[in-house]
This record gives structure tokens, C-alpha cells and sequence, in this order.
DNA sequence: CTAATTACGGATACATGATATCCCTATTTG
DNA sequence: CAAATAGGGATATCATGTATCCGTAATTAG
């Protein structure tokens, strides 16, 4: 069980454009580049988060995407679940119903007891990256990233954003 | 990302050993029919078990499989990671490397802060699952599972057990 | 107005992993 | 000895993630 990479790319995806200048575009082709992606399928990923209205988009030369939200608006859960989707990692099969021992036509009260540990975990998981937002990661990055790095890139990005 | 089903089948048969007298085995046979799942495909779940030493078995007629440990000292932690891998949901491809803005040779420091994020989130989960035994789920299923089914099963399983 | 650039979506191909089945072997019980 | 069992290898099938290509509509720069 393991996440897409397009997760990995949409999170630092939007950890670049949690540093752009209000009202400033970063296209696809520019992202793909600083993280040495493949551009079509990068756009994939982005392409999710637009759908999910996380980010905001604007066509033609200079076009390209900023965040919907501000970075403290925006959690780390918001961007998994708009790539990897939000349903369950655990899917009851209700298996307990093939029990030969049950009368026939019975009908379960509720969920299975097995279901809801798994779900409960699923709910610590969900959780914990809801607590985080793009605020806080860029923070932590400002704070560990060598300063020349740092704001090297940033350059980089401002030359090429829209 | 969603859980293999052997994960779910795994959960439902150690629940089943979880409730069989000391010193007894119970057939992959046996399970696969109680839960209405094909034999020899639940065989390699249980098989999964057997490799992560959760489980005993023995050859032979009246073989089959018996809990390792205690029901109290079985976590849900064990059966899934037995199954599914111990393996982190989040693999860190590093991009940040592919930076042009790096200097060449550039070594990071540490972990990525992403990464470390999703890490974190992964070990609540982890954490969640940590915390139940199934001595806990057997406590709970007895309370809700409805009381002719469950000493139905109970009946039937003791035929079968070896 | 024209040409270039962009997001977006559809179609397709490929690799990988989950699902499932079959068969053979060694071991144990009756 | 005969039957039943766990275990493991080989194989087939299917779903999904990964990746590429192309066409369309919208927008901007010149």
C-alpha cells in the first residue's frame, strides 16, 4: 500500500507556490522543471488539485497556477486526498456475512467491528495531516534549507512566474 | 491506496483463532469456508502469518493453525504489517535534488520535510492499530455479534479444529 | 489580428502489483 | 499405507499507477 508519487509531486508542488507573490502564476512546465518531472504527467497531478479547487488557473502565456487558498488555509490531507482520493485504505468486504452459521436473510446491525478499528487508524492518519498546513511546512523549510538554496529558487521561480 | 483484502481475510481469521481452546489448530480449509474465501489464495495470507511467527502450525490431518501469543499480546499492528509489508505508505523520491538551483554534489542534510510529514502521519496510523489486541476485538465482538451466531460459530469451528 | 503559450481532457501504451488458480513436496495423523 | 495438511513455486488474469501523445479552447504578447 503505497501512495502515488504524483502525491509527492502535488505537495511540493504546492510548497513552491505557497511562496509566490499574491497574484503571480507558476505554469506546469516551470514546476516540472525545478523537480525534474515529466511535464505531461505532472499536469495530471495539478490538474487534481484545480479540481478539487485548491489551486486557481489562468490560461495563456503567463498563465499557470497560484494557490485558492492561503498557505495557512491549506492542509497537507487536502492535497492527498485531491490526488489520492478520499475514500478508506481499508475496504470492508463484510466478509463475515459468508458465515455459514448465520441464518439466512440476516441482517447485519451495523459495521464490522474489524472495519472500524481499521477506519479509526485511517482517521489518526487523515488527522495528523490535517494539522499540518503548507504554512507550517514552509516554515520548517525556511528554517533547515541552506539560505543560498533557498533563495536561489525563489529567484528561479520569479523569473519564470506569470 | 487502498489495503490487499488478504489484510482483511488475516484480521477475520486471527479474530477466529483468537477464540480456539489452547493446544487446538484450525484448517486453512476450514477458515476459507467459514469465510467464504477462496482456499488456496488465503492459504499464502496465512502463510504471511506463519513467516511473521504470529501463528503455529502443524501438518497433517487435524492441522492447521493456532495463535502464536495470547489474543492480548496479538495487535492489529502485527497482522497487517505480517501482510501488508512494514513498508512506509509515503516513498520519498527526493525531487527537492533535482533543484537546479542546487550546486553540484549538493548533499542534504537530512530527511526531507515532507516527508517527515508523511512519516508522522503514517506512524499514527500505525500507532492506532498499535493500541488494539485482539483480545480487545473478541471482547468487543462478543458484546454485539448476536448470541445464536456466535455460539453457532463457536460450535461449528470446535467440530473442525484438530 | 496573429502567433505563441498555456490548461485541460481524451486516448493509448506499458509496467507493476494484486488476485487467483494449479500443482508438487514434505510432513503428520489415523 | 492412505489421507489430509502447510508450504512453496509457476502461471494466468486483472486493476492500477505511470507515462506519453495529441487535439481543443482560452489567453497573452507582439
Amino acid at each position: 500500500m503505497i501512495l502515488k508519487s504524483q502525491v509527492e509531486w502535488a505537495l511540493h508542488c504546492c510548497a513552491i507556490l505557497s511562496g509566490l507573490p499574491e497574484g503571480r502564476y507558476l505554469s506546469t512546465k516551470a514546476l516540472a522543471e525545478l523537480h525534474g518531472l515529466p511535464k505531461e504527467y505532472l499536469s495530471k497531478a495539478l490538474q487534481s488539485l484545480s479540481q478539487a479547487g485548491l489551486v486557481h488557473t489562468t490560461l495563456g502565456p503567463s498563465g499557470g497556477y497560484r494557490l485558492a487558498k492561503a498557505p495557512n488555509e491549506l492542509t497537507f490531507l487536502d492535497v492527498v486526498e485531491a490526488v489520492e482520493g478520499g475514500g478508506r485504505t481499508f475496504v470492508c468486504q463484510n466478509i463475515r456475512a459468508n458465515n455459514p452459521c448465520r441464518p439466512k436473510g440476516f441482517c447485519e446491525s451495523g459495521p464490522c467491528a474489524v472495519a472500524r478499528v481499521m477506519w479509526e487508524a485511517d482517521e489518526a492518519w487523515r488527522s495528523a495531516l490535517r494539522k499540518v498546513t503548507f504554512a507550517d511546512l514552509v516554515q520548517t523549510l525556511e528554517a533547515e534549507v541552506d539560505p543560498t538554496i533557498w533563495s536561489g529558487t525563489f529567484e528561479w521561480v520569479l523569473k519564470r512566474a506569470g
